[in-house]
DNA sequence: CTGAAAGCGCTAACAA
DNA sequence: TTGTTAGCGCTTTCAG
């Protein structure tokens, strides 16, 4: 009967070639891997077989065969925000260069999606994952078999026996409110502590923010601390209007994030307050929000392209067998001026 | 010697979960894909098994031994667009909730890289591609083999034989202008044609733009027709700020997507003008800029989540073995009205 | 309801 | 320089 065979569309096996160029799959094999030891005329023969017959090597087999999959995971709380979308484009690009290529995964903040996380990598899925915790903590990553390849970025957890690259969050605060002092700036805000906030990232900002003031010999004002319910633009605008009409008056503020500055220069234009004339912004992350804003955002800038390099280079040695200890990396930050100070 | 045996860490197998228990492979492999005729001790027993080993089945043995791989590609410019990200996440969300995972490739508009996305299919690593393409033309679409699950988005290639979902650009445009008018608007510009721009979206989105002001009896003005260097803000604000200081006048401006929006924000606002009073703003694609600037953006809005669904929908489909002609499906769009009209 | 064995397509010793 | 062959770990008939 005209049934068509169990060779579906493309299915051309290395074997196939063999027989076409009447040799052995290990000479295909060879040509394929464009290994030296090959005489040219074998060489010419089997690839007319492999041109003729459109062939391509299966991946998963060849996945199954050496036990690395040339893919490394990438997972992150959501990729439509504009920080890990920017992340995620310079570590997909960083493994590009290195031969891998990245499966980019949403946790969505969901603490069992982040353990799943960590089984992908048991499952053979990747070689490797870069992981940036939201909810996930110390005492479970610490539960992690040392021997799985696996980078943290960010702040959220702070383990000992696992690689972590970060920036250094508190003297990045502190150079914030350094430069916002330089031009004048005394009454600094800070935009927002966020209530059931339980990532260490604000945490550290705040250190920093407290540190540089107290250097500075500026006495800390508790109200100027802001207090926001979440993480949204609208979260950010009503922290910072309730202030204003509490009386609360600043020439300056330093926020958590690039949208929590959005919602400053939202909230202090609806109060008829200038930006930079009146109150100074700062953002935080630079992305590309931060330019394309009016006026556009000063940022404290992480180095992301940095970032992303060292978190991939921990990685390849992890997957190239290094089975040390945990190690921490601080990649650089600067603070980028834009029209907002 | 103390060598490391080859099992290295974590590698427990199918098989020595069935040595533990005392069965056969057969009937852990049973257990595990939770097949029901299996007797409730045979089950408990080897369950207790796996639970000992911690085994995980091996995904890439289980691809190789039924050719699927559960993931489909999403083949997209950047990631870190406002626009593709957020595609990138509905579709993330949507393959997830149908039992398939997504690996996002950056094409980085590159045709090599498009090319690519096809071999990949062509080589096991995903079942099948959802294709937002913006260098590839309709003639190398055609080239490709139709059996191959292959969903294309956007508009930059128009291929007869392939899948393809899209809003009506046109239409929408129309829309656009239409809600524009009803406001009082009568002279409103378009920013903006690209130079070198070879897809298709501005074009029909600027065919849209003239019908309807024909429709309403005005006259085109070629001057409103903005043109830009470039796809970057800053193109956009020398474009819009030409005109202006070429003495163009114009109470509304239609933008290509919202990032020129924000570029018209920033150019009206350094010429004095205010928005929406003097000018009104309309972007498109209704992303996230659009909510976070200030005054927040009225935006064309294709209705992403089910350009997503119904992207993956057909997607699935052809991965179940629906071999017709290529379908066209048109998703809903709407006009969200903020602050800038 | 459970077991045995033949692949899936490729790689990598080991031979020749 | 090229060929043979035994796996990689899982699925899946086909028996029992």
């Amino acid at each position: 009967m005209a049934m068509t065979t169990g060779r579906s569309a493309g299915r051309v096996r290395l074997e196939d070639v063999a027989v076409l160029a009447g040799v052995s799959m290990k000479t295909v094999s060879n040509v394929v891997h464009n290994y030296e030891h090959v005489s040219s005329t074998m060489r010419g023969r089997v690839q007319a077989a492999i041109d003729e017959l459109g062939y391509r090597p299966n991946l998963t087999a060849r996945r199954l065969a050496t036990g690395k999959t040339g893919m490394i995971a990438l997972a992150i709380p959501e990729m439509d925000q504009f920080y890990f979308a920017e992340m995620a484009r310079h570590i997909g690009e960083e493994a590009g260069r290195h031969g891998y290529r990245i499966i980019v995964e949403q946790t969505l903040n969901d603490v069992e999606a982040e353990r799943a996380v960590i089984r992908d990598r048991e499952e053979g899925l990747v070689d490797g994952v870069i992981f940036h915790p939201a909810r996930i903590d110390t005492l479970e990553i610490a539960r992690l078999r040392p021997g799985t390849p696996l980078v943290l970025l960010g702040e959220a957890a702070r383990p000992v026996n696992t690689d972590h690259v970060m920036i250094d969050n508190t003297s990045a605060a502190r150079d914030g409110v350094e430069m916002l002092m330089r031009s004048g700036r005394r009454r600094i805000a800070f935009l927002a502590t966020v209530r059931g906030d339980i990532t260490e990232s604000t945490h550290l900002r705040l250190l920093g923010y407290q540190e540089a003031l107290l250097a500075a010999g500026i006495e800390l004002d508790p109200r100027l601390v802001l207090q926001s319910d979440g993480f949204s633009i609208d979260d950010g605008v009503r922290a910072i209007s309730a202030a204003i009409e509490a009386g609360v008056t600043f020439d300056a503020v330093l926020c958590r994030d690039d949208l929590f500055a959005l919602a400053a220069l939202r909230a202090l234009g609806q109060a008829g307050l200038r930006v930079p004339e009146d109150v100074s912004v700062l953002g935080w992350d630079d992305t590309a929000v931060a330019r394309y804003s009016t006026p556009a955002l000063s940022s404290v800038s992480p180095d992301k392209r940095a970032l992303a390099a060292v978190a991939f280079g921990l990685l390849e040695e992890r997957m190239q067998g290094y089975d040390g200890v945990g190690r921490h990396q601080i990649v650089p930050h600067a603070i980028i001026e834009r029209a907002t100070t």
